[in-house]
DNA sequence: ATAGGGTTAG
């Protein structure tokens, strides 16, 4: 390569090279020394520059402090590469030093400062500006449409119209997204008939912006017939605000259709869109399986977005060792892990049941904010640890983070798991202006702790419309102690509020029948059959080899369905002679006529716990998804298993986690 | 001939 350069090149055109050749930058700085054009002002000045952005950034200034003499250009390009460094303040630093700074140098600053997303400064420092351009409108509006600033976006907009400055190509981009923020149908249409007005020039940025506010406001035919429009034209950005816009109403077959028609797919973002697409709308599974071709292409590298996705993914799925997996490619991917990163890593711990793991990444961590605060609190309320999550809401007061609605649900309802009533009252009294869902937790505290009628009170005494969750509370705690009266008067409320819940049908049927009231049980199957509700499917997961391995009731699906029968039939031998005797009242309500039979002790649960007898290592942990509350025959049966076969046995329904171990429960739920 | 501004993913 070095070859190349050493033809005779008029010196004037030594800029333009360097610029087009960054990466050889370093073996052309070598070359322009021999020939000793080094202090040519304008040469000087791309170097700078090329180090500025190549890095590295200290050979910049080594060249920047060896001139001569620096002109306004130097010390521009000198500052602006320490803003790509993120190094503020070497940057801060030679602006103070500047002597005579120009336009461009006050817009330098006012982009760096927007970059590391200090907006305040920004805008300081824009507001300080002795004359502005265009192009300094442009920056500082970018800044806030970048950060997410729509308000202050369009109030600048407004300013910078005000003032006579006719907006270019660059400003409506900039404006045009501002607008997608918001996803206001009405300002998007306003927007577009000025556009429209002032016949202004769309170029394919000015394009894809319009496409991604229409999909953003919900016009996807419109942001569809753009990209058509475009055809040819489109560009990797505008491929995956169409796919993103699929993902986002939950299209994922045209996102992945559109996805799989790219001509490249060398753009982390296209990848990170459909990962995320999957994992936002339940399908994590997909969401991994993707992630695992994403690394098995090595076309692209995983970013802090791709991370996030993925592990989140993980935690949904309660795949610790899919997680642990994504975690390794991680490190060996290079990528920096960012504080967002850990809190997905505390996330998915989290929802794996592995909190050990979780409070180990959460004390880590440099810096903690309320994000991390508030994984780790629900993770300890799913748990039912109550003292360790409010010993989290009094630290985050002396680390200075401060909570937020999200926090104090998690604290109230890690009390409630937990049954501490005092911890929770305390909570609930010291929330400035508590929200509905704060009720919600208290009535589910009270209910717990058996304090039904205070919960009733509770409820009559809130100062906005009770939600189905304040009712739900109210009929779950009436099933729990068997209060009749409390528990029609909240399904009655519930039947209203969400006739096609099946779960609040259940709930009050179970109530009758631990009361053996059987006319009534029947008199809620009616009701269910004549307002046509249909019952939630209910299914269990277990991890093995990189993959989920769902059961429903009764499965006999699975290639080992064999196998695990065998395992089931062996077990329920072993549990009768150890004394247990299958509920069958509660197996059978739930079931078909018809299927009785079948039905006995084949719930999900057991189903998915006999697989993992089946394949796992022996002693090691069996962990266990459900997808509704574990049911009180198998949470029964589930208890016997651990003490006859020695394992924990952790389960997270779709409430809280259950570790069974040594035939007892951590939940301390009265069935 | 050299310095500052644009669209997509969490």
């Amino acid at each position: 390569m070095q070859r190349r350069y050493n033809m005779m090149i008029d010196p004037s055109m030594y800029p333009i090279l360097i610029k087009s050749n960054g990466e050889y930058g370093i073996v052309f700085h070598a070359h322009l020394l021999k020939l000793g054009l080094e202090f040519d002002k304008y040469i000087g000045n791309v170097m700078i520059g090329l180090y500025g952005k190549y890095g590295p950034v200290e050979d910049a200034r080594r060249l920047f402090d060896e001139m001569s003499e620096r002109s306004v250009f130097d010390w521009n390009v000198m500052i602006s590469g320490y803003w790509n460094w993120g190094n503020k303040e070497e940057a801060e630093k030679l602006f103070d030093l500047m002597m005579e700074k120009n336009v461009v140098t006050w817009t330098t600053m006012v982009t760096g400062y927007a970059r590391m997303k200090d907006l305040d400064n920004a805008r300081k420092c824009f507001d300080k500006m002795p004359e502005r351009s265009v192009v300094s409108w442009n920056a500082m509006l970018a800044g806030y449409a970048q950060n997410g600033l729509a308000k202050e976006a369009a109030l600048l907009f407004d300013d910078m119209v005000d003032s006579g400055v006719k907006p270019n190509e660059k400003t409506w981009v900039s404006v045009i997204s501002a607008c997608s923020l918001r996803g206001d149908l009405a300002l998007a249409k306003s927007l577009e008939t000025m556009i429209n007005d002032k016949q202004i020039r769309l170029n394919v940025f000015i394009k894809s912006a319009l496409l991604d506010m229409h999909a953003k406001c919900g016009n996807i035919m419109m942001a569809k017939k753009i990209f058509d429009e475009l055809g040819e034209s489109n560009n990797s950005v505008s491929w995956n605000a169409m796919i993103s816009a699929y993902a986002r109403i939950g299209d994922l077959t045209s996102a992945k259709e559109l996805f799989d028609q790219m001509p490249d797919k060398n753009d982390i973002v296209s990848w990170n869109s459909m990962i995320a697409g999957y994992a936002q709308n339940g399908q994590s599974a997909a969401a991994i399986e993707l992630f695992k071709e994403m690394a098995k292409n090595r076309l692209v590298t995983p970013d802090e977005v791709t991370a996030i996705s993925v592990l989140s993914a993980c935690g949904h799925l309660g795949a610790l060792g899919l997680g642990n997996d994504v975690i390794r490619y991680l490190r060996e991917s290079q990528i920096d892990f960012s504080r967002s990163i850990y809190n997905a890593l505390i996330f998915m711990y989290s929802k794996c049941g592995s909190m050990k793991d979780a409070e180990n990444i959460f004390y880590e961590m440099k810096s903690r904010d309320v994000i991390s605060y508030n994984t780790l609190i629900t993770g300890f309320a799913t748990y039912g640890n109550g003292k360790k999550a409010v010993k989290l809401l009094w630290k985050m007061d002396q680390e200075g983070v401060s909570p937020d609605r999200i926090t104090f649900i998690g604290v109230l309802t890690a009390c409630s798991h937990a049954g501490l009533s005092r911890e929770g009252r305390k909570v609930f009294k010291s929330i400035q202006n508590p929200d509905i869902d704060h009720y919600a937790c208290m009535v589910d505290l009270l209910g717990r702790v058996g304090e039904l009628d205070e919960a009733k009170y509770l409820i009559e005494s809130m100062p906005m419309a009770p939600h189905a969750g304040v009712y739900g509370s109210l009929l779950s705690a009436s099933r729990t102690y068997k209060r009749i009266d409390l528990g029609e008067f909240a399904a009655t409320k519930l039947f209203e509020l969400e006739p096609d819940n099946s779960g609040n049908y259940v709930l009050l049927s179970n109530i009758y029948a631990s009361e053996g009231r059987w006319t009534d049980v029947e008199t809620i199957r009616g009701l269910m059959k004549t307002h046509r509700v249909k019952k939630t499917g209910a299914w269990s997961s277990v991890e093995y080899k990189g993959k989920m391995h769902k059961f429903i009731v009764g499965d006999r699906s699975h290639e080992r369905s064999g196998d695990i029968y065998q395992i089931l039939k062996e077990l329920m031998k072993k549990m009768q002679d150890a004394g247990y005797i299958a509920d069958k009242g509660a197996v059978l309500r739930d079931v078909e006529e018809e299927e009785k039979e079948e039905m006995v002790g084949v719930h999900s649960e057991k189903l998915a716990i006999a697989f993992a007898l089946l394949v796992s290592e022996p002693g090691g942990v069996i962990r266990v998804v459900k997808n509704l509350r574990v049911c009180s025959d198998c949470h029964t049966a589930i208890k016997i298993i651990s003490r006859l076969e020695n394992r924990e046995i952790i389960v997270r329904d779709n409430n809280r986690f259950h570790t069974f171990h040594h035939g007892i429960c951590s939940c301390n739920d009265f069935w």
